[in-house]
DNA sequence: GACAATTGGGTGAGCCGTCAACTACGTCTA
DNA sequence: TAGACGTAGTTGACGGCTCACCCAATTGTC
């Protein structure tokens, strides 16, 4: 039973408690400062994304990569909330489109500044180019081969 | 305001879901063959590693850096599937003791070798030395930035 | 056209983590 | 020794995610 060497253990645990902690931070600072938090955040961008701000659940649970139980629940939490409405689909009656609302584009507005600013202040800053190419490529790589054995 | 460049965006979009996924998969493979989640994981470790198989919660809180409700909430779901008890403490007798049980040693030692070869397979296998390196690195920087503006 | 299989989405239970408040004990200081 | 303050752990409410089902509509296929 090969057992992690001393190294891989440094990064795996480095690893799993960065994104712990910084997950934690910037969970706490957006949701304290706006009212948007990470996943809030991104189901508005994809929104704001098409023109007339509305998505079936469908393609947004893809885009995000959610399952479809997670985005049901999620939107009816934000709809409670005032930031999405939900929509009958005319074409297919069995769909529904998820569409933004003037609360929600107002929110991500006030959000989306602090949003990247927390990033940068807590990550960015602190990582070099190279090291940010180093990173995108390991997470690229091992997302592919978590696709492709077993979807 | 600065936006994030390409650059950054795929390196953070690539970190975030790089954690996601690798985190679900990890978290789905040991509860589907252990019963031994990844924080049960962590848990029993640190008490494996005292002679007696006894620790204080806030110790076990720190070297894991939980909150106290969080380890409260946890060692009790813990005690319900039969994993550790709770003691009453002595010397202070606000404080108490986790310690170990047999099924606790039992479930553990079964989870171990799944739990590494999980990770190998699922992240170390794809990535050379020299990523780890670097990966460590940048955990180990950030988090020592995280830890120094307000802790 | 009937009927199975698939697809789009919803629901409820259960685990998990956080927050805020709370109890009870300990320690320090006057 | 009283009161203030800090520490150890608990609790309950709440948001969040997953899992296992459920239902309705749709798309084959014969």
């Amino acid at each position: 039973m090969r057992w992690l060497t001393p190294e891989e253990q440094r990064a795996w645990r480095g690893f799993v408690r960065l994104h712990e902690r910084l997950g934690g931070r910037l969970a706490r600072l957006l949701q304290s400062e706006s009212k948007v938090s990470a996943a809030d955040f991104a189901v508005l961008v994809h929104l704001t994304d098409t023109p007339d701000g509305r998505q079936r659940y469908q393609d947004l649970a893809r885009a995000l990569e959610w399952e479809k139980s997670r985005m049901s629940h999620h939107i009816a939490r934000m709809a409670g909330r005032g930031m999405v409405v939900r929509e009958e689909c005319a074409e297919d009656a069995r769909g529904a489109f998820v569409v933004i609302t003037d609360a929600g584009r107002a929110a991500i507005e006030a959000a989306a500044p602090r949003h990247v600013e927390a990033v940068r202040e807590l990550f960015m800053d602190h990582v070099t180019p190279a090291e940010l190419r180093v990173l995108a490529e390991i997470s690229e790589r091992v997302i592919a081969k978590l696709d492709e054995d077993q979807s």
